[in-house]
DNA sequence: CTGAAAGCGCTAACAG
DNA sequence: CTGTTAGCGCTTTCAG
């Protein structure tokens, strides 16, 4: 529909198209008065630009694709609101796509967006699998991970310091008088569980508390899983008085478990969960977590894009953020 | 990076870049072994079609551009998943961009999309604003917006049937004993929130209750707007048994105000809200509201645009699908 | 059935 | 300072 070429502006202007293109991409080799009657007729005549044939012979697309598990899911989606607007303000658009937890659909829209000659791609993995299983598609364009701290993660990433957040957590909640702190639903396929863990335990280390830890079974750290974990927990003896939730999302879901059993939070039982998704701040829930800086972390992740963009034999790189533990309502202080 | 191309292929199989062309696209002008042979080549070499040199010459991208305010927003990012997943099975990809709630943007992005050669554009309008500033790059592609249900609209749309939702949730009250209703939030320049409260007028004219209102002075239905109108009612006598709530944010506000003015939900107040995003359904809110259903809106928006691609000329058309009363835990019976 | 060639809209040498 | 020209990688007539 957008029909108006370059060409047609230089019949109009009576001038050769290469002084239409030159006119707009500002170059110095054009008079002053030239550009400015072409660039006024170039307004009349209503003429936009052809982003598609332009990324033909720059040999770039200036998009960036962006592949996470499904955006409908509160961290993500801040995430993503986050890199469409400061990629756009360095000049790139987004296109998205929802690998659906699936490793397979995560290969394949990967794929998907080679062909279309993204500039540079930005993954939310769906698991540690991912690394393996994208590995001859990584190497064909810059890429950058959202996700774990591996020191000797053979990829440029950001990633919250897992770690530091769960031992302010554990500290944070010792210093509120527990003692019996259970650290609730660890995943032990997953690094970054694995890291929080390593947080929590490092802090029982240091504060002389033993560390007890109930892993969850389940594949996803949802609300469900936690609320089912926990509902099984609470059958037994309550025998603890906080707990250091590996996310938000099944924090939720213990919340959920502690009120069909009549236990109140924070009163009965303090919580902490981990990521601050949105949900975390609503009042019915309010709910004491790890920040992690979304907007950093996705600011991060397309400098570091552009970066490799622009110098695509630098070697891997990587940014830790660091967390910080937001105070609300849902643990108290204890005496004993 | 991807450097192997057509004429790659065609050089090593020694036939003309055309045949390898022909055997790709599926053309049935080729030899069946021909065929075998070049795709197996194809795919030893690597080879990755370039879908920036098939749109130029194509002259269409298989892309469709979404411009919502904000992905981050639980309505907009269930709406995005299931666009996203529905599109790429029909063979399009999704270019997202936020509006950021601002009309001036809203324009600046749908331009950006058009010189991007995107096939169409699904927009979630800023506000009714949108369709007059926008009613000239409209006019350059195909476009659907998921908005409002007005006869009048001059666009394609799809849209929840909103009167009958409120319709609905008024009956509901009535049919648990409520008689003093009230309708809570409604913003007075919005298309959705004059139908929506039409709903509720009706219902109440039917029944036999005289409507009551208190309009909302904030620019966004958001939680805030919720709490602080709440809290200034609540300042007063609490006078009606139940309300209907323009947004399910809104309803969130009022529970927030609702629990420290010391007013249990349900059983001081009962709440409909209106939209049923996710958070509604997290056990702490346990939201009873009228449930947009998302998918079906995302994938009729996608149909409706691919439809008008492939018969630009035919006259706008929009579907209004019918909300559902999602029963949960705000609400309960009175007999006076 | 296959090859040759034109051209999509634009940029970037290279000449004038 | 401006015009000419050669592609970018692919699809598609049009000839063989």
């Amino acid at each position: 529909m957008s029909m108006v070429t370059l060409k047609d502006v230089a019949k109009v202007a009576g001038v050769s198209y290469a002084t239409v293109s030159r006119a707009l991409s500002g170059s110095s080799e054009i008079g002053e008065e030239t550009r400015r009657r072409i660039l006024k007729l170039c307004e009349e005549m209503g003429y936009t630009p052809n982003a598609v044939a332009r990324s033909m012979v720059m040999k770039r697309t200036n998009i960036i694709g962006l592949i996470v598990a499904s955006i409908d899911n509160p961290f993500m989606s801040e995430l993503t609101t986050h890199i469409e607007i400061y990629a756009r303000r360095c000049g790139y658009n987004l296109m998205v796509c929802n690998s659906s937890y699936d490793t397979e659909l995560e290969k394949e829209v990967f794929s998907l967006l080679l062909g279309r000659q993204v500039d540079g791609i930005i993954l939310l993995p769906v698991g540690n699998e991912s690394y393996d299983s994208l590995k001859s598609l990584t190497a064909q364009v810059p890429t950058v991970f959202i996700s774990e701290n591996m020191q000797d993660l053979p990829e440029t990433y950001v990633a919250v310091d897992n770690r530091q957040g769960t031992f302010a957590a554990t500290e944070y909640l010792y210093s509120l008088g527990h003692r019996k702190i259970l650290y609730f639903g660890c995943r032990s396929h997953s690094v970054t569980h694995r890291l929080r863990l390593e947080g929590y335990e490092q802090a029982c280390k240091q504060l002389g508390l033993v560390p007890e830890v109930l892993y969850s079974p389940y594949a996803r750290s949802s609300q469900e899983a936690g609320y089912r974990l926990a509902s099984e927990y609470m059958q037994g003896d309550l025998r603890h008085t906080a707990m250091v939730c590996a996310s938000d999302s099944l924090a939720i879901g213990v919340m959920q478990a502690a009120y069909e059993f009549g236990i109140a939070i924070p009163d009965g039982l303090s919580l902490v969960g981990f990521d601050n998704i949105s949900f975390a701040g609503l009042p019915p829930i309010n709910l004491t977590t790890i920040d992690q800086p979304k907007q950093r972390m996705a600011n991060a992740a397309v400098d570091m894009l552009l970066e490799q963009i622009k110098h695509p034999e630098m070697p891997n790189s990587n940014v830790i953020v660091p967390p910080s533990l937001v105070l609300r309502g849902s643990c108290r202080e204890v005496r004993e």
